[in-house]
DNA sequence: GTCAACACTTTGTCCTGACAAAGTGCAAGG
DNA sequence: CCTTGCACTTTGTCAGGACAAAGTGTTGAC
């Protein structure tokens, strides 16, 4: 009848770590660990923060905080499940780099163009930001596994972050961006296709008319600052764009 | 020094509709409708509270809300702010029947193929069903303002959602599985680029050769349950992916 | 004039308590 | 046998209070 059977959960109420997010980490670790089983029910909450000595709302914003991931189902007057793993995974904004080194590619970047200028009007216009305004342009082209992968085109407003050559060479944007505290929360993306240039092809080493991927992204901060507008072109015979959605 | 100034709100607390969406929604027409300034400060919660005559932790919720949808930001010390209008537009997890009717562009659907099959491996893992699971198996060429669009191949469990072919040449997918309240919440899905086949540019009435988008999608139920596996390919020189991306 | 300590404002966390609404299952009545 | 209604379980909503943590600005010492 009870459904779940929840091991020994230890709190650290002198952590700083606020109380719910620790409840809500050890689900997490025993769900993702198989200790629970997917497709059972949870205790419901009433009974969970008995025993584990917290409140009900406490319990509640630890719950909630899964079932925002995806990993939990509550459903009025019947309880609380845990979701098939398959449909969980969180939505993440990374960049190339990250993944190509997350995957072991060894990602190499070639600064083709790098120089500071007034932002044209139509970057100007997607950042948000007055034309005219200063910003970082460059262009580069990334390899992964030795071969050319994909040609970029982006800008970042100089007030936002001033970016050194060098840098840019051997991290990836977004782990700058990151790394200054600029960190990119919210992105509007347009995903299309089209036959590549006779220049395109051949820095990407493919044959003229093939197809590419195109790009183009404006990523915003948390406080809803335009951090970065980029204009990308990918091989399509080697990359493709993977993600989830959540109403 | 107060910052924003909130006009009157009204509160129904007869209403089944619960207190703090009531908040919510007032506070964000009155943002999106201009009265609030894009950039300025709300009131304090718990002056904001006060004057509403609700307790801190509804207006809290309130206010909650607007953040996860990204209409405001909050920073501790400091208050609550207006986001720049660019910045929001939640992820809505739609169809292409659905996006092409609320532009405006009379789709139109030509079944090419209907049939109740056993799910193929790849798609029975992919649905995470067992092999041999009965599924709808369809193909749809979508035309939109006269011309063809897309060439639209998928798979839905049969005790899922029984379709009829009557219903999806006049129905969006989505449109009829949440009718039947098999709403899809999440989804994964793979976006690339190839060069179109003899048969498939003829069908869409291009050359071949040409460039075409591909997405491959699965589709879960708020519960967890697959409910659709779609694998479409798109005229690239007509259509292309917009999406929000939340971190 | 500069810098550090302190006060103040504002959001974040956490508690207790109470009632409402929705789903489930059982039992009584037709 | 089928349906209706009631009881029970479980999550949803709401209130009020208390203290903590972080950011801002001011004041005072040097």
């Amino acid at each position: 009848m009870t459904g779940g059977f929840l091991p020994e959960v230890a709190l650290d109420r002198t952590s700083p770590v606020p109380l719910y997010f620790q409840v809500a980490t050890r689900l997490q670790q025993l769900i993702e660990d198989g200790e629970m089983p997917v497709g059972g029910r949870l205790e419901n909450e009433v009974d969970l923060a008995t025993r584990l000595g917290v409140s009900r709302p406490t319990m509640r914003r630890a719950i909630q905080y899964l079932v925002e991931r995806g990993m939990l189902v509550r459903k009025r007057g019947v309880g609380t499940q845990i979701v098939h793993p398959k449909v969980r995974r969180p939505v993440e904004l990374s960049s190339l780099y990250d993944d190509l080194a997350k995957s072991g590619q060894e990602p190499r970047t070639e600064m083709r163009l790098f120089e500071i200028r007034p932002a044209p009007d139509h970057i100007a216009e997607a950042l948000g930001v007055p034309e005219g305004t200063e910003v970082t342009w460059f262009e580069r082209l990334r390899y992964a596994g030795g071969e050319p992968l994909a040609i970029m085109h982006n800008a970042v407003p100089v007030d936002v972050l001033p970016l050194r050559r060098e840098d840019l060479e051997q991290h990836g944007l977004y782990e700058l961006l990151r790394a200054a505290g600029r960190i990119p929360r919210m992105a509007n993306q347009v995903v299309g296709a089209r036959a590549a240039t006779t220049a395109e092809a051949r820095m990407l080493g493919d044959s003229r008319g093939a197809p590419v991927l195109t790009m183009t992204r404006t990523a915003w901060d948390e406080s809803g600052r335009a951090v970065e507008y980029g204009s990308h072109l990918y091989r399509a015979s080697r990359y493709s764009f993977e993600l989830t959605l959540t109403s």
